[in-house]
DNA sequence: GTCTATATCACGATAGAC
DNA sequence: GTCTATCGTGATATAGAC
C-alpha cells in the first residue's frame, strides 16, 4: 500500500518513531488502526518499511555524480544541486533519516556500517583521484562528504530554524536558489576545485 | 538541582522528549520518579528547563568571534573551532536542540523567531562589513551561518553515522582534528577569505 | 523533603462480527 | 479484506506515609 507509506512518512517525519501514534498514522492514511496492523503487523515494521524506501533512494545521487569521468566542477556541483533538490522536494525523507541517526540509528546500524561504509569508501577514492590529478585541492574526501550532507540536509531537517530566522512562513524558490548557490560555492571554492576551462590547459 | 538537569540532558539527547520516560530520567538522576515531579512538576517543564540552559549557552560563541574588529580569517576560523569544540564536549546539548528543531520546534519557536533572528541579523551585518572591506568574497551571510551550524553540529548530532562510516567505535582526537581543519578550510576558502598577511598590503 | 504505592489514561495490538 | 470494540501494558502524575 504505497498510499499508507506516503502518509506515514509525513507523520513519522513530524513526530518521530516514538512520537507518532497508530491513531495518527491511521488518520493520515484515512483508515482504521486495525487495517494498518493487518498490512504491516506492528508499528515498528511499518516504520522500517518507510525507512527502507528512503535508504534505497539515498545513495543514487552520489553514484550518479561522483564518478571519475566527470570534472569535479561538474560532479561536485551536480551532486550538491541534486541533494538540495532532494531537500526541497522530499524533506520528510531527510527528516526521518535525521531522527533515526539522532537517536542512535537503532534500525539502520547494519546499513550504515556495511552498505553506506562501502559506498563512501568508493566515493572517497573518486575524490582522491580528482585531487591526485590536480583538479582540486587534496581535501579529506570522507569529511568533505560528511559536510556536503550536513549542508544540504540542514535545509530539510532544520527548516523551521531557517524559516524563523528569515522571518518567512515558507522558503520560496528564490531563497532556495540562493541557498543552493551558497552551498555550491562553499563546496567548490572550499575544496579548491579548478574552473572547468582550466581543464584544457592542464 | 543541577545534577538532575545534567542527567536528564543525556537521556533526552538519546531518546528525545517523547522517547524519554520519567522512569529513565529518575534512574539516570538516581532518584525516585516522585522527586522529579516534586522539583519540576511535569516532564515537559523538566525538558524546557534543560532546553533553556542550552539556549543561553548557544549564541555566546558567535558574539565572541564574529565581531567587526577581527579579521575574518581569525573570526570565522575561531568561530568554527569553538563550535566544533562544542560538538566534541557537549554533544548532548546539540542533539537536544536538533531533535527540537526536527519536530517543528514546539518549545522554542519564540526564541527562534525573536532572539535568534535578531542575533543573526547582527552577525550578518558583521560578515557583510568584512565583504565590503574586501577581506572576503560577498557571500550571502545568513546562509553562510546556516551552513557553518550544519557542518559543525553534524559531528555531534549525527556522530553515529560518522562512526559507522569510519568504522570506529568512537571518534578520536586525531580524527576530530582532521574534521575541524576540513570545516575550517571549507569555510575560509569557500567564502574567499584573504590570508591574514594580506591585511597589511590592503 | 523523600519515598512507596497507586490512580488514571493513552498507547499498541487483537478478537471477532461482517 | 475491512472495521468496531476492547484488552493489557506501560506511561505520567499523584496521594499519602514517613
Amino acid at each position: 500500500m504505497q498510499h499508507i507509506l506516503a502518509a506515514s512518512e509525513k507523520v513519522f517525519a513530524q513526530h518521530g518513531f516514538q512520537g507518532a501514534t497508530m491513531t495518527q498514522l491511521a488518520a493520515a492514511a484515512g483508515l482504521p488502526k486495525a487495517n494498518l496492523h493487518y498490512y504491516f503487523g506492528t508499528k515498528e515494521r511499518l516504520y522500517r518499511t518507510v525507512l527502507e524506501g528512503i535508504l534505497t533512494l539515498w545513495l543514487d545521487d552520489a553514484t550518479t555524480w561522483l564518478v571519475p569521468e566527470r570534472h569535479p566542477a561538474d560532479g561536485l556541483a551536480g551532486y550538491v544541486r541534486a541533494k538540495m533538490a532532494h531537500s526541497r522536494l522530499r524533506p520528510d525523507a531527510s527528516r526521518i533519516f535525521a531522527g533515526e541517526l539522532l537517536h542512535g540509528a537503532p534500525h539502520i546500524m547494519l546499513y550504515l556500517g556495511i552498505e553506506l561504509r562501502r559506498t563512501v569508501t568508493d566515493l572517497a577514492r573518486v575524490i582522491e583521484g580528482w585531487s591526485a590529478r590536480g583538479l582540486m585541492d587534496p581535501i579529506n574526501p570522507v569529511h568533505l562528504l560528511f559536510n556536503i550532507w550536513a549542508m544540504t540536509q540542514t535545509y530539510a531537517d532544520f527548516d523551521v530554524q531557517i524559516r524563523a530566522v528569515l522571518g518567512k512562513v515558507s522558503i520560496d524558490d528564490v531563497e532556495f536558489a540562493t541557498a543552493t548557490e551558497t552551498v555550491v560555492a562553499l563546496v567548490l571554492k572550499g575544496s579548491g576545485v579548478r574552473a572547468l576551462e582550466e581543464r584544457k590547459s592542464a
